[in-house]
RNA sequence: GGGCCGUUAGCUCAAUUGGCAGAGCAACUGACUCUUAAUCAGUAGGUUGAAGGUUCGAUUCCUUCACGGCUCACCA
């Protein structure tokens, strides 16, 4: 603390000093003729002797992130974030009271240059200086300029240092930033209606999870924010809005790990005249392009895997859980699914957690989600849930206990979850009425009754599939990041004491 | 919430069996007008995450707490 509060009071000096000599410390604006990456892009081509004919003079802004001073002459490398240049100063160039400005320059000052652009004998694209401006101070330290920063804990903190020192994570949110404008590009294109529905709601619904509360003081009452985006898109899609999305933050109160951060970006699209079948296709076209524009191809890099998005896989659930199914445990017969004894025996032969009030349905899940999670590592959509833990989705036709639902896989994440819309109001109130007694049983993740949702649907909703694909996983897998912290810019912490 | 691991200079890391807390970079002073991990000479910088305990002596051993990481549970 002593040495920073000393480098501080050093940097605080400086500031004064420049004062002193009749700079504005924090000047208002800089008119800069070009950014960095403008030079790189336009002069990178020419040569030295190019570069003397042609004579492009340019004003340039950035932050010092290499200082070399020389006597009475220094190199800077400056930075804006994305490009770096290098600038020249020479004191018979500048004149002595510009140089005396230079030398109160500290690495990581905000500055501006101008000057003529060539070549140094090392040809490095640099800017021979005529005149430095002194922009903004930089009184904290950066950190060490080729170990960077590394201490996590930091950088999710101080995500502003992590971006000035490492320029990978920047490249990160360039990404997320696209792959949310493309999302956009492709549903736009198929007509899609962008909409916003409430972030503040009195029944948390469409998903099976625990809310945040809070609560509204001039109507006293108590709210929640939205876990899901679903049960509003479909009372557009009851309105007519027949294709209608929301690329939004969602909010649900539960733990945090490398795979899950309490507020989350999630995508939701719904599709009238639709079933899941066709969104199967769709998700599968909407990815695969995501892949490819991101990445530049079809097979990913993931950690130590090659994602193949050429080639996706489609299995049932049932069939996942028999095509993963470990040698070490006895394997399950198609009988076995039917009756909870035999689901509890194969879920305790494979350790799977499960609870007593575990329907068939859930355990059912829960035997896949042991056994073939891990393992769906390439693109593949898992499809046909049990209706019990699916209060939202159709049933299929031949087989009441199965819904129309898919799920999509990737680097054994799970991506996106789709489904059918359930459509008929008395089932779909009865469904509410089972969660209830879920809930009843202690299920705290079961879902309300929604009344208005089901007032809605008794207007009429056509068939209808929908989808959720989850942004901050969908960006892990296209940007090889292996915690959502690295795709969040600054994930949920708990508070530090700073003074 | 449980288990395991971590926290030493601004940053990245050392420190033997419990025996004087160190290095590189950053900073400061000086030299240096084509350097780019600039170089050379010198200087300074520490409540070892916090509080207790054991001990002649604790960065090191013990307890509690804080924060983080991994993992399990929960979930997307």
């Amino acid at each position: 603390m002593e040495n920073q509060t000393n480098l501080l009071e050093q940097r605080r000096h400086k500031l004064a000093e420049l004062k002193r000599l009749g700079y504005d410390p924090y000047p208002h604006k800089f008119d800069y003729t070009h950014t960095i990456g403008q030079i790189r892009t336009e002069l990178e081509a020419f040569n030295h002797d190019e570069l003397q004919e042609k004579k492009v003079t340019v004003r340039v802004c950035g932050r010092i992130m290499s200082l070399r001073p020389q006597g009475k002459a220094g190199f800077m490398d400056i930075s804006d974030g994305e490009h770096r240049i290098q600038v020249y100063v020479r004191k018979d160039t500048v004149g002595p009271e510009n140089f005396e400005l230079f030398q109160l320059f500290d690495l990581g000052d905000i500055i501006g240059a101008e000057g003529p652009v060539f070549r140094t004998r090392t040809n490095e694209l640099t800017v021979a200086v005529t005149k430095v401006h002194h922009l903004s101070k930089n009184l904290l330290p950066l950190p060490e300029k080729w170990h960077g920063l590394t201490d996590v804990e930091t950088r999710f903190r101080q995500r502003y240092v992590d971006l000035i020192v490492n320029p990978d994570v920047r490249s990160v949110f360039v990404k997320r930033s696209k792959i949310i404008r493309e999302i956009r590009n492709f549903l736009d294109d198929r007509g899609y209606l962008e909409v916003e529905t409430p972030v503040l709601q009195t029944i948390a619904g469409g998903a099976l999870a625990r809310p945040f509360r809070t609560h509204h003081n001039a109507l006293d009452i108590e709210l929640y924010l939205r876990i899901a985006l679903e049960l509003y898109l479909k009372r557009l899609i009851v309105g007519g809005i027949s294709r209608v999305y929301e690329l939004s933050r969602i909010f649900r109160n539960e733990g945090v790990s490398t795979h899950h951060n309490p507020e989350f970006t999630m995508l939701e699209f719904y599709q009238a005249y639709s079933d899941y079948r066709d969104l199967m296709d769709l998700s599968q076209e909407l990815i695969t392009s995501l892949a490819e524009k991101i990445t530049g191809s079809r097979q990913v890099k993931f950690q130590e895997h090659i994602l193949n998005f050429d080639s996706w896989q489609r299995f049932s659930m049932k069939e996942a859980i028999f095509r993963f199914w470990p040698d070490s445990a006895p394997k399950p017969n198609e009988e076995d699914f039917l009756s909870v004894k035999k689901l509890r025996t194969l879920a305790a032969s494979i350790h799977a957690h499960y609870e007593l009030t575990d329907g068939p349905g859930k355990l059912l899940a829960t035997l896949f989600e042991t056994v073939a999670e891990d393992h769906l590592i390439q693109p593949t959509i898992i499809y046909d849930y049990p209706a019990e833990v699916s209060p939202l989705s159709k049933r299929k036709a031949d087989d009441p206990t199965t819904v129309e639902r898919f799920e999509l896989y990737i680097a054994g994440m799970e991506i996106a979850n789709a489904y059918s819309e359930l459509n008929d109001p008395a089932e779909q109130k009865a469904r509410f009425e089972e969660q209830l007694n879920a809930r009843g049983r202690g299920d705290e993740e079961a879902h309300d009754m929604d009344a208005d949702y089901v007032r809605a649907l008794s207007y009429g909703m056509p068939p209808t599939a929908g989808e959720g694909i989850g942004i901050d996983r969908l960006t892990m897998v296209l940007t090889d990041s292996i915690s959502i912290r690295d795709v969040i810019l600054f994930p949920l912490l708990r508070p530090e004491q700073v003074e």
